[in-house]
DNA sequence: CGCCAGGTTGATTTCGCTCAAGCAATGTGG
DNA sequence: CCACATTGCTTGAGCGAAATCAACCTGGCG
């Protein structure tokens, strides 16, 4: 049985809850002894940043616990929010593997833990490990299949119908059903973030979020959302769905 | 006369002029056997598609020569032209590789020499050569970087900007310069191409050009363009640049 | 208390879309 | 060779969604 270099005080990859979720499941026991050892792990609080856009790009961030949110903005204050990241999601990975620096910013939104692996640890895995480099492979696709569709919704829908479509995911990724078949979403996110994420203004934001409650689509209170029936939202992205 | 499928009159991997520039680059001669054999090469003409979307994807596409538009649309009839392909460039690597059908439409645009590689072969070639799936890491994470950029430039910047942008990539990737630093652009792009590029109208898209040329920044004449300065076409984007 | 960031609301403006017409180039069939 | 569709592009007019500008709340917090 290999040694296990524990970190006396952070997590433990070979205890860790939601490796099984992230692209590191398909290692071996040596693997993830080497990336044990050589990991960093921190605790992050809310308004915290774990990288910034420009900063060159040292390794990859996993967030282990919490929530992490992806900005991207210009030079004249302008933003989107590009995603948010959960327990097993793994930040930074775009620029190391493009060889570029970051072109966004990772920014804490809940309390979280999160290691950080260096690019040489991740370069090792890599080069000996496919199946590894598949992996990150999928998700990259992914992402970008991701990113094209938002790139056609944003020219093609109305505001109102983005942040239908935006709500549907975060209740997928983010929010629990109940029995009765209405929908519950609570995201430590305010109305700029959530205008960040569709591209819109803060105004346009709290103007669609009251012409939704009145309509009955969805209730907001506070950061909490509840939602009566999903249908009414997927109504709100193609008029015709649902009849 | 039948288009053929056949290897004996198309190209050899091992001949092929693009291949130092592609993602292929890094197969050894048991690899690029494995390869040569299993590629089907064919020439299509002008306006015949490749791949449609919702098609299952059933392997890669490696442009040999010629361009190739890749394309996204929904049920509405909007669309927006992706990304254009040259020689070297592999299309239908996304879906193939984030397991999912086509979510993108692949069209050409000047007659074309493209070789199809199905995805027991790629995978097969994927599982063995880390190297390989670390050079479709490094292309996947550079196209997903320029999605996000183009998210966050569609939020931010204006048609008239966008279009300048898109003018000063083109330019780079498919245009010249001439010593007087001025540079002529000729691609197989329709008005309708260019406005679905940078997500706007043809209406739009027209007005644009004939503001364009009237403040002396870009002379269109049919399907060629002439930039007497770049630093003209930055100005646009970042007004404060070239200053 | 005053201060400030975040949020809502209202008034106004504007950019770009839609609708509609005209035009040039190309193609097609009689 | 000509009438005619057809297609792509341009131009004009009008409209509308959403951005901007500007008050004015709120609630937290030093």
């Amino acid at each position: 049985m290999p040694t296990q270099h524990t970190n006396a005080t952070g997590p433990n990859c070979f205890t860790c809850q939601v490796r099984e979720k992230t692209e590191w499941c398909v290692l071996d026991e040596t693997e993830l002894n080497l990336i044990n050892a050589g990991k960093v792990s921190r605790k992050y609080l809310p308004g915290e940043t774990i990288f910034s856009e420009g900063d060159s790009s040292e390794g990859i961030y996993c967030i282990e616990s919490g929530l992490v949110g992806v900005r991207k903005s210009d030079a004249d204050g302008n933003s989107v929010l590009l995603f948010l990241a959960s327990p097993g999601d793994t930040v930074g990975y775009r620029s190391l593997l493009a060889g570029e620096e970051h072109k966004s910013s990772a920014e804490v939104l809940e309390p979280s833990t999160v290691c950080f692996i260096d690019q040489t640890t991740v370069r090792e895995l890599l080069t000996h490990n496919p199946s590894l480099g598949l992996r990150f492979l999928q998700r990259a696709s992914k992402d970008l299949g991701d990113a094209d569709e938002r790139i056609l919704h944003n020219v093609s829908l109305s505001v109102r119908a983005r942040f239908a479509h935006l709500l549907l995911v975060l209740i997928d990724q983010h929010g629990s059903k109940s029995d009765d078949g209405s929908s519950n979403l609570n995201l430590p996110l305010s109305r700029q973030d959530l205008a960040a994420m569709i591209g819109t203004s803060p105004e346009s934001m709290s103007r669609t979020i009251k012409k939704l409650e009145d309509d009955g689509v969805a209730k907001f209170s506070g950061r909490s959302v509840h939602i009566p029936t999903l249908e009414n939202l997927l109504s709100e992205i193609d008029p015709e769905a649902g009849l």
